[in-house]
DNA sequence: AACGACAGTTGCAAATAATGCAATCCCACA
DNA sequence: TGTGGGATTGCATTATTTGCAACTGTCGTT
């Protein structure tokens, strides 16, 4: 491990937060303003970060230059977008695209409501393994030994009255979503919020990316919900074809 | 300076270009191995990349995450937004924003064409200083001894037959621009494409951001392309009234 | 004009962290 | 079982990082 490494990347992440002066910067690591000024210089050398008039610091364009290559490369994102466009456009709902990827699943596309109230969400945030519906649909597909033991590292932070707070009920409700090809979310992750999602495959016939909608209570109730199922599953399969599944 | 720093940043780079392995990546700096790998972990833990089952790395969702936030700080490109993509339905043609921070002008948003040929941009990439129109609106609008010392330490790289070459002749220009209250690029940084750019305004009454409408001569004439000012000035007024220009 | 306060920056030696070697671990294949 | 290839770990050496002290520049006040 890299303690100078880990420094820098603190630093970029709490500029995510606003800008910061050097002398924040160096009381935030507890570090000599000048050990946080070199740290700043290699950063702003490669664009990471720029300084302004006023010598704050902001997070720079070679940042998002370079997070708008790692979005290119997860191809299943611009197969999927013009679906997921129609999709929202069709419901008027808040549509997320997510993947599994580093033993994590997380949001890398999105599609806001047009409602007031939406469920927060980021693009590159992870979404909840155990009370998340995206997170069940990609975990439902991976091979049995594999979905154990992700399961079982699982911490069961129980957010709402409805989450499931122990691998055997989370085991139990992936194998429901493997048979039934979608998940749901019913307040587990949100009181407020409930959520279907469904796979979506590529030649391999794995599932690559999982789609979901996301519906406030005040805008529609869980039953409500279900009933955008049949669009939800029409829209996957679309973008699983375009993807090349089987 | 920080070589360590520098180091994993160039591996971030690199990963920009598609995945990698561990050797791949010590060669790439010249270092063993086992080095590489404590950078990539130090990065891995922060997010910035992960590691696949096939222990290739990529690109990391902590990444994109750090760089929608950079986003959306920027706020003007929120309030831009709507209105850069109804003037990408009105045209047809590729429509960008542009700021101008820590020394440089980068592009900070980007509505493609429905063309098949178009500029090649990317958000987070510089724009030539010299040889664009967002550029140019956004020096314009510096004042003139800080438009001087910019102007003074330009490289005057000849891209096409119409590239400013000389630090007088873009002075000239950008006195033209800051009078007319607008900048073209009449093949200057691509002989293929014309460009017309008009600038952003908020309550300060600078100019924050560029917006320009992008043409490749194959589609229409620099003369059409002219054409579109009306357009883009009725574009840039809008969001400058919603910025809270005076 | 001079002074003080504040923030950023530079040079250098000491301190610390990074580095690479050698050994080990793990997996796949014959 | 043995072999090959890639990843990983522990340790002593090496190189880099770090913080101190001094300096620079800007701004506001007297």
């Amino acid at each position: 491990m890299s303690q100078t490494v880990t420094r820098a990347l603190r630093l970029l992440t709490e500029l995510g937060d606003g800008e910061r002066s050097l002398d924040q910067l160096a009381d935030l690591l507890g570090v000599h303003k000048t050990t946080a000024l070199r740290l700043m210089q290699s950063l702003e050398d490669e664009r990471f970060v720029y300084r302004d008039a006023d010598y704050r610091y902001h997070l720079g364009a070679g940042l998002f230059a370079l997070a708008s290559l790692a979005m290119e490369q997860r191809g299943i994102r611009g197969i999927a977008a013009p679906h997921l466009a129609a999709l929202n456009a069709a419901t008027g709902q808040t549509v997320h695209l997510a993947a599994y990827e580093g033993g994590e699943v997380v949001y890398i596309d999105k599609y806001d409501s047009r409602h007031k109230v939406r469920m927060y969400s980021r693009i590159g945030l992870k979404a909840g393994l155990h009370n998340t519906a995206v997170a069940k649909v990609l975990l439902a597909d991976l091979p049995p030994a594999e979905r154990r033991r992700v399961v079982s590292g699982i911490e069961f932070t129980p957010r709402t009255p409805n989450t499931i707070t122990g691998p055997q009920q989370l085991l139990a409700e992936l194998e429901t979503v493997a048979g039934q090809g979608w998940a749901v979310d019913h307040a587990e992750h949100e009181t407020f919020i409930n959520c279907v999602a469904a796979p979506v495959r590529d030649a391999s016939g794995r599932a690559v990316a999982a789609v979901s909608i996301s519906v406030p209570d005040v805008v529609a109730s869980y039953e409500r919900v279900l009933e955008l199922l049949p669009q939800l599953l029409e829209t996957t399969r679309a973008i699983s074809a375009d993807a090349g599944a089987p």
